[in-house]
DNA sequence: GAAACCTTGTAACAAATGTTACTCCGATTC
DNA sequence: GAATCGGAGTAACATTTGTTACAAGGTTTC
C-alpha cells in the first residue's frame, strides 16, 4: 500500500484523522490549465489541496466568465463542500492555475468526521470562512472599485499565487477574468506602464517595484 | 421557567437537540427597522429566524452600502457563525426588514451541538449553502446585469420578503440599497412605470401584474 | 398658514466602460 | 520566405451610469 505524503497537511489534523485519511485518501497531481470541476458537475470527492492553487470561475447563460477567487494549500473548496452535503451540482467551475498536488477523500467521509473530529470541523469551517471571505472581497472589488483599481489587484493577486512578478499571460485572457473586453484592458494597462506600475511585453506583464 | 414555541422549527431539529434549544435559547422579538449586527461587532449568539426577514449589508470604508441578500426562516446567518467559530468580529450588517422573532442560542454550544447531533450540522450546512448561492446571486447581479435589471430583481425580491406587491419605500433607500444614485434611481423607476412594471407614488411602489 | 423639509421629476453634462474598426508586428506554418 | 494568425496599440464612437442643478409638490413644524 502506498502511503501518501502527508506532511504538508500534518498540522492542520489530530492524529487518528491523518490515519483515516491516509486510509482513504487519493493522491493526485493535476498539471496546469487542467480543468477540475465544472459547472453543473456532481462531486464525488473532497479536495485538500496540499500544493499549488486553484482558480474559481462563475459563468453566466451567455458564456461571460468571472474570476471569484484562488484556493490554495491548507484549504478545501468550499463550494464543493457545498456539494458533496447539499448532494447539488457545481455552481462554479474551478481550473488549476499552477501544477496542484491534492488528496482527493470520498464525500461519504465527509459528515462521520465532523462528528468525531474536532479538526475536521476547524478545517470544514475555516475554509467556509475563507470562501466568504474571498466572496466578500470579489464584492467589493465589483461594488466599489473601477476597472484600473480591479485590474491592479488582479495582477497582485496573479503574481501571488504564481510566487512570480511576471504573469505569462494575454490582455484577452484578463479581459475574461474580469468580464471585460480586451481593448479596455489594453487601454488600462497602457495607464499602468505609464503609471511604472508595470511593464508590458508580448504575452507577459511584470510588476514592477 | 418560560417555554420557547419552538413550533415553526420543530421538524428541522431531532427532539433531543429541541430540548436543549429550549434550555439555552433565548427567545426575542426585534421589531423592524432595528439594527441586529453591525460592522466589526463580536457575535455571542447564533440567531435562529422564526420569523420575519433580515436584510444583509456590507459597508465599505467611504460608508458606500450595497445590499447582499435577504435571510429568512429556516436559516441562520452564516456571517454569524463564521463569526462564532472564527471568533472574529462582523464583517456586514444586518438589520431587521420587517418584525422579526427569533431565538439566540450562546455560541458556546456551536460546536458541541456539531458532534452530537446530525440535523444541527445539516441546519448549519444548509444555511452556509444559502449564503454562498445568494452571494453568488449577488454577484451574478453586479456582474452581468445591468442596472435596470437589478432594480427589477431588487423589487421582485422586496416584495417577495415583505410578503406585499406594495413596497413603501424612497427612491434614495433603494440607491443605498444598489450602491446608485438617487437620480439614477429615479429615472430608470420613470422607465419601469412606462413599461407598466411599477406603478409609482410618493413613497411607494406597487409591482404591476 | 408660513417656513422648512423631504421626495420626486427632469435636463444638461461628465466620466467610465464597451464596441467597432483598422493597423502593426512577431510567431508559426507551409 | 510568403502567407497566415494571434496579440497588442489606437482612434472614434456608443452606451451606461453618475453628477450637478433646479423646480414642483407634498408634509411636517411651529
Amino acid at each position: 500500500m502506498k502511503t501518501l505524503d502527508l506532511a504538508p497537511i500534518k498540522s492542520l489534523f489530530e492524529s487518528e484523522l491523518l490515519l483515516e485519511i491516509e486510509k482513504v485518501g487519493i493522491h493526485k497531481k493535476i498539471p496546469q490549465g487542467e480543468l477540475m470541476i465544472d459547472l453543473g458537475e456532481k462531486v464525488q470527492f473532497i479536495p485538500l489541496i496540499l500544493e499549488g492553487a486553484i482558480k474559481v470561475v462563475r459563468e453566466d447563460e451567455s458564456g461571460d466568465e468571472l474570476l471569484l477567487y484562488f484556493v490554495e494549500f491548507g484549504n478545501t473548496c468550499a463550494m464543493t463542500l457545498n456539494c458533496c452535503l447539499g448532494h447539488s451540482k457545481s455552481e462554479i467551475r474551478a481550473l488549476c492555475e499552477s501544477d496542484v498536488s491534492l488528496i482527493m477523500v470520498p464525500v461519504q467521509h465527509m459528515d462521520p468526521w465532523l462528528s468525531q473530529f474536532k479538526s475536521w470541523r476547524s478545517f470544514v469551517f475555516n475554509s467556509f470562512n475563507s470562501r466568504l471571505s474571498e466572496m466578500l472581497k470579489a464584492l467589493d472589488a465589483l461594488t466599489f472599485l473601477r476597472l484600473d483599481e480591479r485590474l491592479k489587484h488582479y495582477l497582485l493577486e496573479k503574481s501571488k499565487v504564481l510566487k512570480n512578478k511576471t504573469i505569462h499571460i494575454t490582455h484577452f485572457e484578463i479581459a475574461s477574468d474580469l468580464n471585460s473586453s480586451r481593448v479596455v484592458i489594453s487601454r488600462l494597462l497602457k495607464q499602468l506602464e505609464n503609471d511604472r506600475f508595470v511593464a508590458l511585453g508580448r504575452n507577459t506583464i511584470s510588476l514592477i517595484d
